[in-house]
This record gives structure tokens, sequence and C-alpha cells, in this order.
DNA sequence: CGGTTGGTTGATCATGCTCAAATTTGGTGG
DNA sequence: CCACCAAATTTGAGCATGATCAACCAACCG
């Protein structure tokens, strides 16, 4: 992981902003490195190189609420304002292209399509979090990570379970409760910290609904 | 409301297809009423003429989700397929005004904008079911509407309490009763089950985080 | 009036949260 | 390679919020 030596930025949690965003090429952002802040200037969108993105909102009182993960090839970074109303972290050492300004009106037949993708996703993680339960809504971000990545057996967690339990409104205590319960089912296996082998797909598939 | 009968459609609750969705101008349709369902073809974006309109997800057991209420001067019926995801139904009796092919490439500066303030409305929303308690969400809920119906003091709901639960990821037992506190705390007043009368604003702000 | 629909209220229960510990993991230096 | 450490995760016990189940009530309409 030479880039994160060679790119100028501060390393660690919620670290200080990366010097290389304006380069009009791939940005290099290392684990925990703020994107964009709320309130900062929109500058365009975004697609993912390698590595991962979590966008997310605060409360006053520091509840944190992650809207969406962008995994490498996807887009984010639409926003309706000029200014951003989200944060964007890379969740680990990251590669981020800069894609067009998305109030440019020449290229808003191109960004249509996958604003679109982001909005119907939106809703979907909508459904997640006001009807299903705890189970349902880890096997439904299992199967749908899954799905993004090629749908192979094994699956690669970027995040952190702070980080799953803040995308699905519940707990860590909760998130790990959850995981472990699939694990002694048999649907799943934990080879390690960040990935998951899924054992019975169909099982797996039920429980999300 | 002489409409109703003008309109050659079924009235009731999830009623039947209006028969006048491929009019070239506003459509009616009564209370209940489907103005397009999961699986069918897109035919365009809409805007809602006066009345109010839900968009919701089911699950296979009932459970169901709105992702949205739409009133008055709102658009709806963005989707990144050919196929819708989701289902709308006129709340009342509504009027709605087909807009445009949401695939319409000439279109696209002009529809980019309405997308992305719906999937900014999402995102929020996100927020408000991830992490927000019951006495959050119906503050966020009120606060919400009364931004939207130009911030009188005086909030109708064309929504039933049902609606509300599905729209806040609730029973309509916790919704009624949240009414009843807040108006037991002299938060709102309720003249009547369609409309909330906000007596302490700054309360209910400060309950919605 | 009687019936139906939608809303409210009460009592009990369960899911998931909180607080607290134990344990594992991954990194670092000997 | 191994011991050690800090951070992340897992596990446990008790609790609280909101769900469920069940009456009750009010408005509306034939």
């Amino acid at each position: 992981m030479a880039f994160i030596e060679t790119s100028a930025v501060a390393i660690g949690p919620y670290g200080s902003r990366a010097a290389l965003r304006s380069a009009p090429l791939p940005a290099l952002y290392p684990a925990g490195a703020e994107i964009y802040g709320q309130g900062e200037r929109c500058r365009g969108i975004y697609q993912v190189e390698f590595g991962a993105v979590r966008v997310y909102r605060l409360l006053a009182d520091g509840r944190r609420q992650i809207t969406a993960f962008h995994l490498a090839g996807e887009m984010f970074g639409f926003e309706a304002d000029t200014v951003h109303h989200f944060f964007a972290e890379a969740i680990c050492a990251t590669g981020v292209r800069p894609i067009a300004a998305s109030n440019d009106s020449d290229q808003s037949g191109r960004i249509l399509p996958m604003a679109l993708k982001s909005l119907v996703r939106a809703q979907e993680h909508l459904l997640v979090l006001g009807r299903q339960n705890a189970v349902e809504r880890i096997a439904a971000f299992l199967g749908d990570l899954a799905d993004r990545q090629g749908g192979l057996k094994l699956i690669d967690l970027p995040m952190s379970r702070t980080d799953i339990s803040d995308y699905l409104g519940l707990t860590i205590e909760t998130v790990s409760r959850v995981f472990s319960r699939l694990k002694r089912q048999g649907v799943i296996r934990l080879p390690n910290l960040r990935s998951v082998e899924v054992v019975n797909w169909q099982a797996l598939q039920e429980m999300a609904g």
C-alpha cells in the first residue's frame, strides 16, 4: 500500500482533509480521511476507483446514520444544493475520481441514471430501516454486499461493526450478536473480522425477506 | 368533490387502476386509487396538482413502508429502471399531471434537480428511521409537513394514522400515543383527525432534534 | 338507530438497547 | 517467532422503548 506514504494527507480516523482533493485525477485517501463534509461547497460527483466510502449524517448529540456505502466502481456525491448535506469518508485506503459537476447541465444526461440508482437504493434502504428486524437487516445487508461484489461466497467487509450498525440503525452489540447467531446456525462463517463466507445462501435469502 | 363521480374509476382503498392514466392532461384519482404499481411499466414522472400521494413498498408478509408522501406541486415517479419498483396511490381525491418520460434524455436537465431533491429527502428520512425515537420521528414529520405547507400553524394531514405509522416505521398505536402526549404537553392541538395545530413551535423543533 | 371504519387507551410482552466485562485481533518491538 | 498492547469485537445481565393484543370510543353513513 505504497500510495498511503505518497499521498500528502494525515492518517487516522476522522483525520484531516485530503490535500489532493482538487487534483484533476484520482485522489487518494487513507482510512478515515474526510472526502467532503457537511456545509462544504460541492465540487461535483465522484467515482470510487478502489477501496470504500461511507456517506453519513450526524445528529446534534452524535448519533450517526450512514446512508450509503460505496464500493469500487460506484458513484457518490449527488446533492440537490451547491453545498453538501452529508459527510463522506474513506473507510480504508481509497482512490476517488472526480467525475463531473452535479449542476453541469451538459452532463445531466449522464448523471441522471446514476442519481436515480442512488435514489432507488436509498428507498430500498428505507424499507429495511422502517420495517425489518435485526436479523432481516443483517441478512439483507450481506445479500446486497455480495451482489455488489459479484455474487461470490466470500464477502469482503471493508467497514467495521460500528459502521455496519450505523448503516442498519442498530447497535454494535446487536450486529455482533446476529453475526454470531448466523454463524452458530451454519448460515455464514467468519474467517476473520473483515470477511464473511456465505455457507447457506438460501437461508440467508429467506431471512432477508 | 364532483370529480369523483366524473372519473371512470373504482372508489375505495386499494381500488382498481385509473382508466384516465394515459390521458394527456391531469388524471383524477379518488381516495385509495392506484396511480402505478410495482412491476408496471414506467410511463414517466408526475406532478401532484392537488391532493396527496403515497409511494410505498411491501414485504411478502404485508409489512408496508411508505417511502414518501407527495403534496400539491411536488414530483414523483422517478425510477432507475423501465419498470416501477414501488406503488403509488392517491391518499385522497387527487389530480396528477404527467410531466415527462424519465428516460427522455432531452428532459434530463430539467428532471435531474427534482430527482436530486427526492434523493436528499430519502436520505434525510433514513436518518429519522435509523436513529430517532418515536417522539423525534413524529416531531420531525410534523415539522417537515408544516414547512412543505408554507409554515403555517395549522397543518393539514391528508393521510391516516396508519399511513403515518408506515411512513415513520412505527405502529398506529405508537403514533396515536405520541400525538396524545404532545397534546397533553401543550405542544400541539388536534382540532380534528385530519389536522394538527402547532401551539409551541420551539418545543416541536427541539423534539425533532 | 345499528354497523362500520378509524382512532385512542390500557396492560403485557419482546426485541433490541445499555452498561459492564471478557475475549479476540492485529500490530509492534524484542 | 513470540510477548505484549490497544483497539475492536463478543458475550452477558438487566432494562426500556415500542410492539402486540384487547377493549373502548367517536364519527360517519346507510
